[in-house]
Formats: structure tokens, sequence, C-alpha cells
DNA sequence: CGCGCTATTGTGACCGGTCACACGATCTCT
DNA sequence: AGAGATCGTGTGACCGGTCACAATAGCGCG
């Protein structure tokens, strides 16, 4: 048992050595995991190690040319679900790794700024991971000079853009594709689109939605551009969409946008999901507990994050695991607000869409779908939460 | 303009001694501001920085012992509001002074992890911010060397526990009792409340809510302990607030609670606020956008977060502005998720209309903290949003 | 004119690691 | 038995800054 010893006083590589009576090169040796060292030294600097708590300076390694051991998050946001979700992951990957965390947040898209935000964020770690799902972050991961090694996060790449790249993402397309599916699943005639701004000028997700629809033959009314949260999700819909009966059915570009329209939507006195459903995307911690509780995509960022950074070691350790560590997959999530279209016609069995509507394919729920109706109300303790159906609309893997 | 030149090749401190023409220890001194060195000098080694575009390197500045300009976040989390938001505005802070910003969460209170972390946390950056919020956060607080320089986010601490300490809070006593009295005022019996975790065994939050009844003179029911997330306060409520009429106001630690208090008595039949009347703290940027929206003590962890910075630069650079930073102060924002209690006589201006509670003070203002009607709904396009009556709850200063 | 003092600048060691290379001991093979 | 290869280890320089201290220059003054 290593005694508490002085802080402050750290102890040094050459401390050990002499203390293990073998040179500091030795050591050296040791804590990079070289080959070329006796068991038996070894063992007798680890001990040494041990004994005085020895923990290399990361500064001096950094200084030495050693290892990259410490990764700077670059991104435009830290408190945005998805960008948090993502930085917890990353946070959690890098300190199992035993990886120095840093973060810096890239404020515009300007040349001068990202250039700058850039190099400083390399400065102190060496290593990246650029979360680049709007302009700043795009402009970012742009920016950053090609021999630094770097993974990113990134939105659905279109075509083989991303070939040989050291990005990951959720495929946007597919889950779009499948939301709107479910939808028009429900009975509805057409699915309306509330996006987030795009880093790209093609949305996947836009175009999946979009695909699905004329698939199913079906009228595609123009997307609605808003932002990333539910303040101009509730104007945008308050604009176009909560005057029209038409509209029955909303797929927001996140969860925040979809509480915006809801908002807006019940302003305007329309009912949620009897006049008009809504489905959302990342299925943030609280769209359970939204009345009623969010039907939405989920998109586990904090894995992704994860699967990033160890993106990010393979390109720091060639030797290290490079078998393709797979991402996760996003899934739909049912659960309350979204249910058929109001009074359009009785429909034999609600099946006209690809997806089977989770098993509520029976009467028409009016009001929640996929509900196999268990006790009415959650009633006591087990599954608190309005958690329902879940049907995996599928992600990508490799 | 600087050639862009060569990433990589980084210059150093003797590079630009020679583009000056004079010695790496005067470069040195330069951009250390050194009040040494001659103005003529000074130029023309700021000159050739400029030209060759030169970044101390921070691994080196930290070994040799330089001045700290690197902070590292202690934190149990990343992703819930407060916490989220308190790194965002420690963000900046350190952006805008040229500080690299580490994070580091401690997943756990135990002794082991603790003394880990915290030491993986200070090795990289020498000075520490800690959110202390909970008791991982505590106790990494209390396994701070104390030659480590440091500042600290912590719940309103008791009497002159926090003198000389450099600490920062919101006087949650304060916020909790206005909160408190507020729904009061609206002539509720009595107000129950729903408690996050606290670090300390007295929450000072707490204990305003409870002074508050006392000095009204009001039973005080016994408190709901919940963890953070609405899960928790949505089981806790099913347990015991949901079935007893009796209760018509629910005073929360944090928004999730009162989010998950909300879909409890939702799923229960209680209408909000008709049936009860609901108040959170920390306004998340969703809050405004609940339906019913919610009423809710305003934190603003950013500008804390802020002021948690500045008072770790005046730590550590002693002739720094030490003038007391004043820290942000709590506010009620009176939205909807609040009103009279039901039934209890009729009021002159009986609502049962969900979504329009704050025009509710006609009646016999209790204690009635100064709410002022506003107009009666937000109308249309302007402000979209369901916010209201704003109503300053008061914070500490210094 | 020489001395002491201060303002300014230069010199070299050092922080704690790594790298490149040299060195001694074994082992192998002819 | 000696040459070479291999293994295991030690030596010293170096990364890019800072520190402590020396050195030089300029000044006021007796």
């Amino acid at each position: 048992m290593p005694v508490p010893s002085d802080r402050l006083a750290s102890v040094s590589i050459r401390d050990v050595a002499s203390e293990a009576g073998v040179s500091h090169q030795t050591v050296s040796r040791v804590i990079n995991e070289s080959p070329s060292v006796k068991e038996s030294t070894r063992q007798v600097v680890l001990d040494a190690i041990a004994r005085l708590d020895f923990r290399p300076n990361r500064a001096a390694r950094a200084l030495a040319g050693g290892p990259v051991q410490s990764v700077t998050v670059l991104t435009s946001n830290t408190r945005q679900y998805g960008f948090a979700a993502a930085l917890e992951g990353i946070e959690e990957a890098t300190r199992a790794a035993g990886f120095a965390l840093g973060v810096r947040v890239v404020e515009s898209g300007t040349p001068g700024d990202v250039r700058d935000a850039v190099e400083r964020a390399i400065e102190p770690a060496g290593a990246l991971i650029v979360i680049a799902y709007d302009r700043a972050g795009i402009a970012a991961l742009r920016a950053v000079p090609p021999d630094v090694p770097m993974a990113a996060m990134v939105e659905t790449p279109s075509g083989d853009e991303a070939a040989g790249k050291p990005w990951v993402w959720f495929d946007d397309r597919k889950a779009a594709r499948d939301a709107t599916n479910y939808l028009l699943g429900l009975g509805h005639k057409t699915v309306h689109y509330v996006s987030i701004p795009s880093s790209t000028s093609t949305s996947q997700r836009m175009l999946g939605w979009r695909s699905a629809l004329e698939d199913a033959g079906v009228s595609v009314p123009k997307p609605l551009q808003a932002g990333w949260d539910p303040q101009s999700s509730s104007q945008a819909a308050q604009h176009r969409l909560t005057r029209d009966r038409k509209v029955t059915a909303v797929l927001c570009g996140n969860d925040d946008l979809a509480i915006g329209v809801m908002r807006a939507m019940h302003q305007a006195g329309r009912a949620i999901p009897d006049d008009v459903s809504i489905v959302g995307f990342d299925d943030t911690p609280l769209a359970a507990f939204y009345i009623p509780a969010l039907t939405t995509v989920r998109q586990d960022f904090a894995a992704l994050g994860k699967a990033c950074f160890a993106k990010l070691l393979s390109l720091l350790d060639a030797n290290a695991s490079q078998d393709a560590h797979p991402w996760p997959q996003a899934e739909l999530i049912v659960r309350e607000s979204a249910g058929p279209p109001p009074l359009p016609r009785q429909r034999a069995n609600g099946q006209s869409g690809s997806v089977r509507a989770g098993t509520g394919a029976g009467g028409r729920p009016r009001r929640a779908p996929g509900t196999r109706s268990p006790a009415p109300a959650p009633a006591a303790s087990s599954g608190v939460g309005p958690e329902q159906t879940r049907k995996t609309a599928k992600g990508v893997s490799r």
C-alpha cells in the first residue's frame, strides 16, 4: 500500500529508475510497454512505480513527442442534447482509455474564427474529434490540417463521399424513411417535415422522408426550415402548419422541434395525436415524459461518440483493434404523440405502409397506436414511464 | 499578413528570437508581459511573433513551470441541464481568457475513484473547477489537495461554512422561499416538495421551502426524495402525491422532476394547473414549451459558471481584478403550470381553461408576491413562446 | 573619471519525458 | 574460436518553454 507521500512533489521517471536500480530509459520502456524489456526487470520497475505512485507527466510526454494521449472535442455547442450526449460518450471512452479530454467550441463558421479555434484545439492535445452537425462544425472539420489525427461525427454523407474518411454517423436516411412510413402506415395522407439546419445542402434525413413519400405515391409538401430550438419550429409551424387542417402528421428533425410544433398546435387548438401526429428525432431523456409522450427516433449519441473515439484510436494506434466497431442503430420508439389521422374514412386495417405499426393493428386505437393497452395507466412501481412499443428503424453498421 | 507557412513545423521561441535578433529569453519575457523589456525591443519581438505566427506551446510551458493556462472541470455529469449549462458558461469564459479547457467526470463517490479522478484531472491542467452539486462532486471537492488552485460551484452553503472559500452558488434558500410563497399566494393550503438529491444533509432549498410554510403558519408535508430525472419523481409522485386530493401544489427541485410529476399527475387524471399546480427549478430551455408551460425558478448556470471561472482567475493571478464579480440571481418565471387551487369556494375569476394561469391574480393574493397580470395569452407571431410574467426571486451577490 | 546602481538583455541549466544510438552479454554458425 | 546477430540496457541530446543568475549598457554623482 503506497504511502500517500507528499502531494505536489511529483515523482519522475528518474526517481523510479534509481528506486528500481535501472536507467531512466528502461523505465520509459516499461511504461510504454516496449517488448524489449526482460520480464524480471519489468517487474522490478513496475514495483517501483507502484511503490512511488508514479504517473507519467502528460506535458513532458507531449513535449517529447510521445504518443498522443489526449483529445479535444471541437464542437459548436455543448448544451443541445445531441452534442451533449455525444460529449458524454466521448468522455467516458477517453476516460476508459486513459486519455485526457479537452473541449473547445467554435462559435461561427467565419474562416478566421474557425482557423483560430482549430489551432487552439490542436495545440494542447494533438488529436481531435470534431462534431460536425452544423455549418460551424463542418467548417471546423474542413479546417483541420491533414496531418492532425482526427475523427468526426457527421451527418449522413451521401454516396461514397465518406469513403476512407474517419467519420461516423447514423443512417438518417433510413431512419427518416422508416419514421415517415410509420406515419403513412397509420393512415395519414402525407407527412410534413420540419427540418433542423443541415450542414449539407442535401440532408439525407430530408431525402429519406421525401423518398418515402414518393414511393408511397403521395404528395410531397414543402419542408419547413427551422433552427435547433423549439422556438424556431413553433414559429415556423404557426406560419405554415397550424392553420391548415389538412396537415395531420409532422415529422420533426429533433425532439426540441417536435416540442415546439406540439406547442404551436396546442395553442391553435389542435389536439395531439387526435388531430395531428408528431414524430421527433433523438429521443431526449424527457421525450417519454411529455404530454403526450413523444414518438421519436432514438439515436444513441453517446454510443456514437464512443465509436468515434474508437475510430480515432485506431488511427493513432496502427496496431489497435482494427475490427469494424459497429455503430449504434437508430430505432423508432413508439409512444403517444402519433396516431391515426382524424376522421378520414374507416380503414380496414391501417396497414398500408411497409412498416407494421406495432402490434396495434387491431381496431384503430384513436389515442395510442402501438399501445397494446396495458393497464389503463401504468399504475404503480415498475415501468413508470410511458415507454411503449419499440421498433427498430434500423441503422448502419460500417 | 502572415503566410500560412507549413503547418506542423511549429515555430519555437528560439525561432522567433533569431528572427527578431534577440535572445530566446527576451522573447519569453515579451510573451509573458514582463515589464522589464524596452518598448522598442518589445515591438520588434511582437512583429517577429506575428510574422512567424508563433504560438507558445502549452505543454512546454506547463512542463517548465510557467503560469497555469488551462483548467479542467471535474463533474459527475455532463448531460443534465444544470451541469451542461455550467460547462457551457465555463467554456466560454476559458475561451475568452485563452485557457484550455479539460473535462473529467467522476462517477462515484468512492474514495478510490475520487482520488484517482482528481489526480488525473489535476495532472494535465494544474487548475480545477469542481461542480459539486451531488455526492460525487462533493467528494471530489474534498479530495482536492489544498495546494491546487481551484474554484467550485456548490449548493448554497449554510452559515459561514463558505467563508473564504472560492465557491459560487445561487441563493437556493431565498429562491425556494419565494417560489413557495408564490404558491401560497395563489391560495394553496400548503405546498409539497419533491427534492433532488442534496449534496449536503440540510439542503438550503428545502429549508427555504420549509421556512416559508412555517412562516405562513401552514402544515409542512414530508418532502419527497427523488433523483435527478423525471423517472424518479414520477415514481415518487405516484406513491405519495397522485392519489391525495389534498395536494394541490408541488414545488420540484428541478424542471425534470417537475415534468415527471406532471406526467404522473396526468396519468392519474389530475389536470395541471386546474387540479394541481407545479413549479420547477432551473428554467430549462424547454420549460417554456411544455404543455402547460412550466412556471419555474430560473437559474443561469452559464453565468454562474463564468463567475466561477472568474473566481479561479483571481486566485491564479494575484493582481487580477479582485473586485467582487456579482453572481447571477435566481428569478421566478411565471408561466402556466401553477394557478389557484381547485374549488375552494368560487373565485371571482374562476378559470378552468388549462392554459391561462397568469391572469388569476384577482382573487385573494394571500401573500401575493407581486404577480401582475400580463396580456391574457400570447396570441400570435411575436413572442411565440408562452413566456409570461417574470418576477425576480432575488439571488445573492457576494 | 571612476564607482555604484538600475535597466535591459543574454547564458545555461532544467522541467520530465522521448529519441537515436552506443554498449555489453549471449547466442549462433562456420 | 571468432564474426556476426540479437537481446537487453545505458548514455546523452533534445522537445519548447521557464528559472536563476551573469553580463552589459546607461545613468547620476562625488
